[in-house]
DNA sequence: CCTTGTGCGGAGACAGCCTCCGCTTTTTTG
DNA sequence: CAAAAAAGCGGAGGCTGTCTCCGCACAAGG
């Protein structure tokens, strides 16, 4: 019942290609977005646009896997944010580091978003978004039996606000003293009033 | 000083090849989003895409000819809220009108943030971007000065509020009822703590 | 009706997406 | 270790979309 287990050994010449494709998509995302071209990808990895879709059928599959060392690091981050006191200060810093993983290539939000909506478990993207929102939902609870934070707020909502202002981020139309005054409303939205600091 | 007198009339394919490209363009904004097709709308309008560049030499000209209309509607809208008399209830008004003009077609944020950023005379977005925040200033002060909004927010800062909740609309991946939660949030942000309504 | 010149439109160059299939490379088998 | 079998490779090519250039047609004015 354990599903597939790997009969053959992978080829060795697929494992080069897979991580030589991932390097360069990494380099590609960073410098032009998520809307890069896959062929350039291909190319610059040293293989044939074949290639690169057999591994990767689609632009999301390819980023899901690009994204799966962010994932991983804003895993690690949690652990650094559970050592916290403040339920507040928790909620703050865990939604800042959300943004960040947002905000790891220009336009991410973008397909973060389709992924989040379409519950599409074809979507590589879909899991992680879930969990994004479950974990934001788990901090902002612990915050508001605090009494933290208003009983009326959602986590989905914060994961909204959070993507939202990557998304501004993104543009690279805002400086960073803006950016930094939204978040300051957004915070001070989802805040219970009678709340100290 | 009077700049260019126009010497010759208007010739009338002109005028008429114009206005079927602007409704075309319109009913491909509306159904596929910003991104649409111009091949497909000059083919719908009935010309060539040589005619459609000559007309808009650029995706931003075009689209800001089809909005053309919408803004004016928002400028009559101001005139409506102007009648209220809670400088409070203004600005949320004016926050929704300007909402929903973001919301006239889907994907249509993204290139009013790149026209605002860059503050490129020759794209025009601009103009229009610019008028909207200062508009928001204004309504904002008024505010303010009744003791309804923190001091330390900007109109800017509800100018891109106002955007990415309009973004997040227009991805479809978020149903009425958060959209509402996530207005309320931003409108408990920027309120002032000892207010009353 | 003719002249003038403005505007038309489609062919075509270019870029990116994605697929299909003959061939090479790797692994397995005798 | 050679040969068969399997697995993966890669590029040619179809498709869609953007944008330009230029010979030609047609509207405006005499």
């Amino acid at each position: 019942m354990s599903g597939k287990q790997q009969g053959r050994k992978p080829r060795a010449d697929v494992q080069r290609n897979r991580a030589a494709l991932l390097a360069a998509a990494q380099r590609h995302f960073l410098r032009d977005g998520v809307g890069a071209s896959l062929e350039a990808v291909a190319k610059e990895a040293g293989v044939g646009p074949g290639t690169l879709y057999r591994h990767f059928p689609t632009r999301e599959a390819l980023l899901a896997a690009v994204l799966q060392t962010r994932s991983e690091e804003l895993v690690a981050r949690r652990a650094d944010i559970a050592q916290l006191g403040d339920a507040s200060e928790r909620l703050r810093q865990w939604l800042r580091a959300m943004e960040e993983y947002f905000s790891a290539f220009s336009g991410l939000p973008e397909p973060l978003m389709a992924a989040a909506r379409a519950q599409d478990p074809d979507n590589p993207l879909t899991l992680p978004c879930d969990d994004l929102i479950t974990t934001t939902d788990e901090y902002l609870r612990a915050a508001q039996l605090a009494g933290h934070a208003r009983p009326s707020v959602k986590g989905y909502d914060l994961f909204l606000a959070a993507i939202s202002t990557a998304w501004i981020s993104g543009t690279g139309a805002t400086d960073e003293e803006s950016l930094g005054r939204l978040r300051a409303l957004i915070e001070s939205g989802y805040r219970e009033q009678d709340d100290e600091e």
